[in-house]
DNA sequence: CGGGCTCTTGATACGTGTCAATGTTGGTGG
DNA sequence: CCACCAACATTGACACGTATCAAGAGCCCG
């Protein structure tokens, strides 16, 4: 893989930051935006299928996707690989190097992908002088924790076609909500090797029941990804619902 | 289930609480302490078997566990229960319901369970008066986070007996920090239906399983929950690490 | 003493994995 | 422009791991 993803100067302004100004993220007093953009080191570019973090290093960086679908990984010692989560603009990655030694696992760009970068060495100054921006950490922390939650029941005690159901409607809510889908096509651009990798299930028999849900009408395979044609019917196969939360915080 | 968690007044406190002394845990300044002490509201008192906190419930605390172990889960409508983590002193709950409108789990306990019980409505003025305090949040959080990959690794990825293995290593190894697990026993107080429903697995097969486990004398079977005999193996055979970590704070 | 739990074990069914082969698409180089 | 290759999607046959069903034993507690 030759393609490395490259650190660049930086091009977006906090000040001006597309995604600030979208409305389901919470406002930034000018102490705190002010504070954000100097906290900003540099961006992150990547290519799909480029590999932005691995696993064991340590990172001296914070990171917030700005732009692109991209996920995270862990993978056992025989290449088995189990996807963990995915990310889209408005999360954070990194948090959990101010925690542990070293990344405990890799993340990669499915998309074109951008990524703020932050200098870790200031996080503790953000707690100082910005609680607000304290507590945003923490927020993100905990739903991704809750997501997490809800995959591990997903995994653990739902059968293939549930778990299928579930992380499609999983996907395109996130999607939705970030508003990364075009809002014709709703298109996910994720192949199935990475539902297999994400649903714990063989590729094989994640294609057998991938071909269900499309025979249903649920969802429409196209150019390495696929369409969402009827979320709430992959809702209701899956007995999902996503949880109401109130608007969230970006950084 | 008639026994009800009693709420009770305050009997341990803080300035003397018997965890913080501990050395695995980051000393508190003179300030911290003080705050916290006044942030505690009481305390939480739990028979085993007994719910703690329910799914779908609005709570207006966060809780510290003082003593005793337990586990957070999830059920679907038809019953199928699937526990994400293991609770034990020095970990927190409820970060989530600072950010979700409701729980998204609940809370059993294992044993005998003692929580301190915090006030939510000054969970704010903690990261506005001590941010060393709202960091160590964010790193409990992060750290949660980091255990919820690791399982989901292990159920998506790994063979029922690799799983269990996994499994049994990890509690000896949170049991074994959190000083609960006795020098000679290593008894840990989890049920094989437990087990079953940590590893995604059926009551039966994990039956099956752990018995090769304790023919290999990796564990033995006693008092509705079992010994750990031989912790490196179990890692071994699992093929997993602890992950390294600074000394964890403690709230 | 009886009734729950929990643990155990065997027989059988079923879901999912593995193997193998084919088709499709998009990109690359001659 | 075409040949070729790599990655992805698809399909069928078969093997294996795990679920389900059923029955019984040990234990604690009322």
């Amino acid at each position: 893989m030759a393609i490395e993803p490259r650190q660049t100067p930086i091009r977006v302004s906090c000040y001006d930051c597309p995604l600030r100004q979208m409305k389901r993220f919470r406002p930034f007093t000018e102490a705190e935006l002010e504070f954000v953009a100097t906290f900003k080191r540099g961006e992150l570019v990547a290519d799909p299928g480029t590999t932005v973090l691995v696993e064991g290093s340590r990172s001296a960086h914070l990171y917030t996707v700005l732009s692109g679908w991209g996920f995270r990984y862990k993978i056992l010692e025989d290449g088995r690989r189990q996807i963990l989560n995915y990310l889209v603009p408005g999360d954070m990655i990194g948090l959990q190097g101010a925690v542990m030694a070293e990344m405990q696992h890799s993340v990669e760009a499915l998309t074109p992908m951008t990524l703020c970068v932050f200098e870790r060495s200031r996080l503790f100054s953000l707690f100082e002088h910005h609680a607000g921006l304290g507590f945003d950490l923490t927020w993100l922390a905990a739903r991704e924790e809750s997501i997490l939650d809800e995959h591990l029941l997903s995994i653990g005690r739902r059968s293939a076609l549930e778990r299928s159901s579930y992380l499609l409607a999983f996907l395109f809510h996130r999607g939705a909500n970030a508003g990364i889908l075009g809002d014709n096509h709703r298109y996910i651009p994720v192949t199935q090797m990475h539902f297999a990798d994400t649903l714990g299930l063989s590729i094989v028999h994640t294609n057998k029941t991938l071909k269900k849900l499309a025979d249903r009408g649920l969802i429409r395979w196209r150019d390495r990804g696929c369409d969402i044609l009827d979320p709430q019917g992959l809702q209701a196969l899956a007995g999902w619902m996503p949880a109401e939360q109130p608007a969230r915080p970006f950084i």
